[in-house]
DNA sequence: TGCGACCGACCGACCGGTCAGTCGGTTTTT
DNA sequence: AAAAACCGACTGACCGGTCGGTCGGTCGCA
């Protein structure tokens, strides 16, 4: 897959003639242009994760227990392919190697801080002594994320999820689980 | 900043140079190419948001205060400045609209599934009633950027985060916060 | 203090490689 | 034998980067 290698750009759609069984012309018959080909590979993998990770949820009993079931899934499934992940997750709105690069080492700084501080709260005993690198790291996507969702769907800016984020971010952490009815 | 409207591909160094005071040639006077300009306004942009909130954080008492205050401070920021955020957390490795587009609808319908085992998590009370559209956000980011780091970070594969993002995420919405030490 | 030599920031017309997309023709299928 | 699928050489718009040139400033010298 020349576009989970090389990202959208990066790839020619005369390489991918080449490396698929069907030449330049057979791919501009099938589909109207690059964009086109380029979503309808998102479509159907983003599709068939779907797919597998709902059913996997299936089995479960509780909603709770579908939930982690479903959070099984799609971390066992992306990171048994890493293409695929590299795909949804990152090529998918990436721009070539140099840029990769530079968001690994913005995305590195700011997890660094966010693990300083957990790491401070941990030897402080305010929280559980969790793999901080992980959760710093889950801190930053949920942020990032929520800010995202902002930026697009426009809706009340990010601050205003302070305290759904708290409550997902920070409860789960709390060594004592009390002032919460609080919120 | 055209950078932040258009995504790095769709900026046209004639642009700039049209919205700068500076000519194209200027530009490239000060910048050995579109990359490394891109990356000066990047590592600047990133550089002043890391001063802003570190500062903000130092004014607190323990640590989970400082990250808490870190964490509203980023919200904040970014809340405040549309394009620096367009900046950091998408246009940085994002490829152009359409593109934009299919990550907002492919992501929502992710956050929309996960948004679903919530509810039902709510529903049948085995989780606290928060924001489950934000908490969503909120799961998505967090296995997206874990997912991220495996990638590029090469280390262990995602799953084995799990423990980890189950703390986060889990346990933070739990109704009654039994069954910890389990870990 | 007037003048020539020089500097380097800056200009913008232009070049030339690249690559998505086309199209006339060929093969395969029905 | 028609239609559908496919081929791949070719085109031309596009855009990053170049480069010959301008111009305001300043430094040394008489």
């Amino acid at each position: 897959m020349i576009f989970a290698d090389k990202g959208y750009h990066e790839a020619l759609v005369d390489e991918i003639a080449e490396e698929t069984a069907l030449s330049k012309g057979g791919i501009y018959f099938h589909f109207p242009s690059k964009e086109d080909l380029f979503f309808a590979v998102l479509d159907r993998l983003a599709a068939r994760l779907v797919a597998k990770v709902e059913k996997s949820a299936t089995g479960e009993a509780s909603p709770i227990a579908r939930a982690d079931a479903a959070l099984v899934a799609v971390l066992t499934a992306l990171g048994r392919k890493r293409r695929l992940a590299r795909l949804l997750v990152v090529q998918g709105y990436s721009i070539g190697n140099p840029f990769e690069q530079k968001r690994v080492e913005i995305f590195g700084k700011f997890a660094g801080l966010i693990k300083n501080h957990l790491d401070a709260a941990v030897a402080a005993g305010e929280i559980r002594p969790v793999d901080t690198e992980t959760a710093a790291r889950a801190w930053l996507g949920a942020i990032n994320e929520v800010v995202i969702r902002w930026l697009y769907d426009g809706g009340r800016p990010p601050v205003e999820s302070l305290d759904t984020l708290r409550a997902v971010l920070i409860d789960g952490l709390r060594i004592e689980p009390a002032s919460r009815p609080g919120r």
